[in-house]
RNA sequence: GCGUCGGUGGUAGAGUGGUCAAUUACACCUGACUGUAAAUCAGGCGCCUAUAUGGCUUCGUUGGUUCAAGUCCAACCCGGCGCA
């Protein structure tokens, strides 16, 4: 992976390109979530026609299923989808925190306010399915409830064998509920994972033919943030090999997230690229450009269109309310999605979802994958104009 | 005609004297979703009220028994089945 910073815009952005073994990246790009080698309810083809520049995929999914070695058999999770663009894998550091502390909460990685945690009916047991300890971490799995062993050493064997460009080290994602002290602890552990990581690599990979990212963690506290960050980038495998890019992770709170994002990225390495882990929303991945990240992932895209919400300019729109049944507009007028273009109806989109036909979900997705990837691109645009500020302006006055 | 079983909220279908404005599911209405435990989850769903352990009207119809009826009795209306 080679990184090149062709335009700063700003204080804190900047446009680039990522050179990857599967092609280049445009930065900032939007990285599209294909967890367990699949984008939910969308072919490969499909996938393409969202303008997707990469996908990333999960470290704990596909070692449950299918197995990484049978992923390592096809050549890697990218061949096994037939996806030959650029790729990335997760560590499985957010399952720590999934399946740890927030199982059977409502507790996401982005905290609005006083959080209430309402129970939820996914969890048949209090019980946590993840416990962490110095060494790693065990699970349970979601599946059938046995036992699995993740350190950083085996999160590294698992990505090499699943093969994707760009990989994460394993870290440990903590709930917007932590305290202080157990932010500072986990970071530190954190911090040593980082180190056994690029140990682990160096070995796996003397040709550093994948890209590892270290995580960023300290919740919300400016002087835990900047110091991860230092930490991390200063980090040094016995073989001397660092990290060729770093992923802001951990979790946040509405109100100060940007802030947060920017002690980051100040504290970073200017020319490696910054992955901003899991965030966001459109406002947000706007926010993120300005304040220096070049990769964004975000689940909600995909998941909100499989519960039947479509992004529009002026604000999502609930394809199940009453008023969409005889709706004949399309999703978004001047749309260039394939769902739009097609011109499937809100009113037909709607018959789909309550007769649950499966294309309902994918129709939807490929709107709303396109629609964040078109918003990036137009933001890039802006950002080469140098008015990336006002475009976020102007769109968020009208979304809502 | 005789016998028999049955008629419950949008639908299916519980409930057989009080704890029933009525289990549950589906449908319907609304909301949530931020490195995917998620084609998921939450709330609402007779009427009135800003709320309720609040008021009012409901379980084919009418009348009755009872302190109390969706639940018991009678007649009637409607439907299924059996025999003529």
């Amino acid at each position: 992976m080679k990184f090149d910073i062709h335009q700063r815009v700003g204080e804190r952005g900047r446009l680039g390109t990522i050179h990857t073994p599967h092609g280049d990246i445009q930065t900032p790009a939007y990285v599209t979530v294909g967890t367990k080698a699949t984008v939910k309810s969308l072919t490969v083809e499909q996938i393409k026609q969202t303008k997707s520049q990469v996908v990333l995929a999960n470290t704990y999914h596909l070692y449950l299923e299918p197995g990484d070695e049978v992923v390592k058999e096809f050549g890697g999770f990218p061949k096994f989808m037939q996806w030959d663009g650029p790729t990335m894998t997760d560590s499985g550091g957010f399952q720590v925190f999934s399946l740890g502390e927030a199982f059977g909460t409502n507790v996401s990685k982005v905290a609005a306010g006083e959080p209430q945690q309402i129970e939820s009916k996914r969890n048949t047991s209090t019980q946590k399915m993840a416990t962490i300890d110095e060494e790693g971490v065990t699970f349970k799995s979601y599946k059938d409830g046995s036992s699995h062993r993740f350190t950083p050493e085996r999160s590294m064997e698992i990505q090499w064998n699943l093969g994707a460009d760009m990989i994460f080290a394993f870290d440990e994602c903590t709930s917007p509920h932590a305290s202080e002290e157990y932010q500072l602890a986990a970071m530190d552990r954190t911090l040593r994972w980082a180190k056994r990581c690029l140990d682990k690599h160096d070995e796996l990979d003397p040709e550093s033919k994948q890209a590892l990212f270290g995580v960023i963690q300290g919740g919300r506290h400016k002087h835990l943030r900047e110091k991860s960050a230092r930490d991390i980038a200063a980090v040094m495998s016995d073989k001397g090999s660092q990290f060729d890019g770093f992923g802001i992770g951990g979790s946040f709170n509405k109100d100060d997230m940007f802030g947060v994002v920017g002690w980051v990225n100040d504290m970073l390495p200017f020319e490696k690229p910054r992955h901003l882990l899991g965030i966001g929303e459109p406002t947000d991945i706007l926010k993120a450009m300005e304040e220096g990240c070049d990769l964004f992932d975000c689940v909600t895209a995909s998941r909100i269109a499989r519960n039947g919400n479509a992004y529009t300019r002026q604000g999502t729109i609930n394809i199940f309310n009453a008023s969409m049944k005889n709706s004949k507009e399309i999703l978004e007028v001047g749309c260039g999605c394939p769902t739009c273009t097609t011109g499937y109806a809100r009113g037909y989109i709607a018959h789909l979802f309550r007769s649950k036909e499966m294309s309902a979900a994918s129709l939807v997705t490929m709107h709303n994958l396109y629609f964040i990837n078109n918003l990036v691109e137009e933001a890039r645009g802006a950002m080469m104009e140098n008015r990336l500020g006002q475009f976020r302006e102007e769109f968020e006055k009208r979304y809502n």
